[in-house]
DNA sequence: TAGTCGTGGAC
DNA sequence: TGTCCAAGACT
């Protein structure tokens, strides 16, 4: 037991567990329900890398449209590796997490460079790629390549949490580890893709937050969360904030020839590299908003202009902010020095260029108000 | 460690 | 409308 290197409740939780009835129990199970998912067609690493890139924090029939026109748009390592960013966000434009698709290539160009294109396979050179943390490293050595390493995502901590009866608090960077060594010493070493995908599998689809379907549980008769009664007290998890609200001014501009204004999000920080009109925090009354847009316009990107019409409100609510946007239309007064990331465009072309869904909002009730 | 980083669906 | 969230990683 003291090899196992686990807390005390887990080796006190693994003492008359029956391990091989719970991998057969479980892996049948699997094998006669697993659901029909694009990324499961094969098991081409660079595939399994891209869904579980885009699988993190998001569900599964969100990410299914998008890995069908990623992996169609760039079938291989290479064809992601030598591919523009710019294409490469617009491709995950309103997946959300854009930071991922940015890694996710920049990791890619590694691999291509100096892994001779080939996705390596050992813990060390796969968790050195940017965007791989401890989850995504098991994942793709388990599913790809058959290799017995803990992934443990919300769902595995989840289902656990209940089988083992294990009340540390799943919110904390470190509980991860204790379900990580739970799952090394539970894992079958000769299946350890489906045996990952359906701890994972089980926990989307009958081991839910809400309402368990324990009726339905392949592994009912392992689980003391359910002969205590208490499965939907677990797992432990500490809330999170509110997200703050944040005032917000955004103008679009327009100049004589009907072309708008549009501007380029810093490299680094929320949307980053995504493109959006120029907007502002605003910490003013709402008499005094369009004198102050067109001070930051001025000051900001050396563009004189005048604000016609306050037109719209919109609210954004991301992980821990929450934009109020009002949005004015105005006129574009002199010339404008356009640059890398400030550019005038017609508005048939703003579908070429990627933006975060609070300002697909806005496009929208402009430019389509028809449809 | 706790905060940063998106979005749309479920209830 | 508000709340919680869904196959996390990075700082």
């Amino acid at each position: 037991m003291e090899a196992l290197n686990v807390s005390n409740n887990v080796v006190q939780a693994l003492e008359d567990f029956q391990i091989k009835t719970f991998q057969e129990n479980l892996l049948t199970w699997y094998r006669e329900n697993k659901r029909d998912l694009p990324w499961r067609k094969d098991q081409d690493p660079y595939k399994v890398w891209v869904s579980e890139i885009m699988l993190q924090q998001t569900r599964v029939d969100t990410v299914i449209p998008y890995f069908n026109h990623f992996i169609d748009k760039f079938p291989t390592i290479e064809t992601l590796a030598y591919a523009e960013e710019e294409s490469v966000l617009k491709a995950w434009e309103g997946l959300g997490y854009y930071s991922r698709a940015r890694n996710l290539q920049a990791a890619v160009r590694e691999v291509a460079e100096n892994y001779g294109g080939k996705v390596p396979d050992s813990p060390k050179e796969i968790s050195s790629l940017k965007g791989v943390g401890p989850y995504t490293s098991g994942a793709i050595l388990s599913i790809a390549y058959g290799i017995p390493e803990p992934a443990v995502d919300g769902n595995v901590m989840r289902v656990l949490s209940r089988i083992l009866y294990i009340w540390d608090d799943i919110g904390k960077p470190k509980t991860r580890k204790i379900f990580e060594e739970a799952v090394r010493a539970l894992i079958a070493e000769d299946a350890a893709s489906d045996f990952n995908q359906a701890l994972m599998e089980l926990g989307a689809t009958i081991c839910t937050p809400q309402s368990p379907a324990c009726l339905l549980c392949p592994v009912q008769e392992h689980c003391r969360a359910f002969s205590e009664g208490v499965e939907k007290e677990l797992p432990v998890k500490s809330k999170k904030k509110p997200p703050k609200p944040l005032p917000m001014a955004a103008a679009v501009l327009m100049n004589e020839e009907g072309k708008v204004l549009i501007h380029r999000r810093p490299s680094e920080g929320l949307l980053a590299n995504l493109w959006e009109f120029p907007n502002h925090e605003t910490l003013s009354q709402k008499g005094e908003q369009d004198a102050q847009l067109v001070n930051f316009l001025s000051e900001e990107y050396e563009v004189e202009s005048c604000i016609d019409d306050h037109i719209a409100n919109f609210s954004h609510v991301f992980s821990h902010i929450k934009w109020n946007i009002a949005v004015y239309t105005g006129k574009l007064m002199g010339e404008v020095k356009e640059a890398d990331d400030l550019k005038l465009v017609n508005p048939s072309e703003l579908q070429n260029y990627p933006f975060p869904v609070s300002h697909q909002k806005i496009i929208k009730s402009l430019f389509w108000k028809g449809e």
